[in-house]
DNA sequence: CCATGGTATCGATGGACGTCGATGTGATCT
DNA sequence: AGATCACATCGACGTCCATCGATACCATGG
């Protein structure tokens, strides 16, 4: 039979234990920056210090084909990373203000982190 | 034929853009992030204020059998987050000091952010 | 030394995801 | 209007991954 461990074991959990909701809601998130094309993307758009990219310009720097990249800047924009806006035919891409210090104020707080 | 459009693209890349090898291993930490379960052990280390977890309580909490507990902690050990120790038959898992805080640097850095 | 209990590993299975060719859509130009 | 170009969507394919039952491993207890 099981007495008292070594060391106590995850307390009851006392109070705000990350809920199966909110893990769900973090894991969408960290599932958009878990692809190294994304995280070029991110990247090149930081470097283009909050100006647009268009989807073009993307398929050579990643070398992957036009469908494959439109396929990753929509998982970015679903995410609510990044921002789209057409000009003419174009399409311009660009970083949501404070998205990637949101996802730094994500580890800093409450939410992942301990209460206090 | 192309001219110039409105906004000048992705300009060539100038300074540290994330190399595809860098971008590969940031992908391999996110992906570790990337999981409800995974997050929910992060967050119940973090609460246990550096103190250390066996896997029998895991479990319950995260509502998956032992074979997936023992899966997922294997995970977060080859990420880097976790440490394993073993007391007896007991396996005991604690975070690796400063491991969020990596974390946490690496979206602040020039690693994916821009140079200056 | 055998039984037991906690964990890790193996193998199989079902689902999610990245990739790309083909096609659709909408705008621009002649 | 027809042609062309940029981009989005669709469908299919291959691969990776989470999950769990079965089993192996190892330390402890009787």
């Amino acid at each position: 039979m099981r007495e008292l461990p070594l060391v106590e074991c995850c307390r009851p959990i006392s109070g705000p234990a990350l809920s199966p909701e909110a893990a769900a809601e973090l894991e969408q998130l960290f599932k958009a920056l878990a692809d190294r094309h994304r995280l070029q993307i991110l990247n090149c758009l930081l470097q283009a210090d909050g100006e647009s990219v268009c989807v073009c310009d993307l398929e050579p720097l990643l070398g992957v084909k036009q469908p494959t990249v439109s396929h990753h800047l929509k998982q970015l924009v679903e995410a609510g990373l990044l921002e789209r806006e057409k000009r003419g035919t174009y399409a311009y891409y660009r970083l949501r203000l404070g998205a990637i210090e949101r996802i730094g104020d994500l580890l800093a707080t409450p939410v992942i982190t301990r209460a206090s």
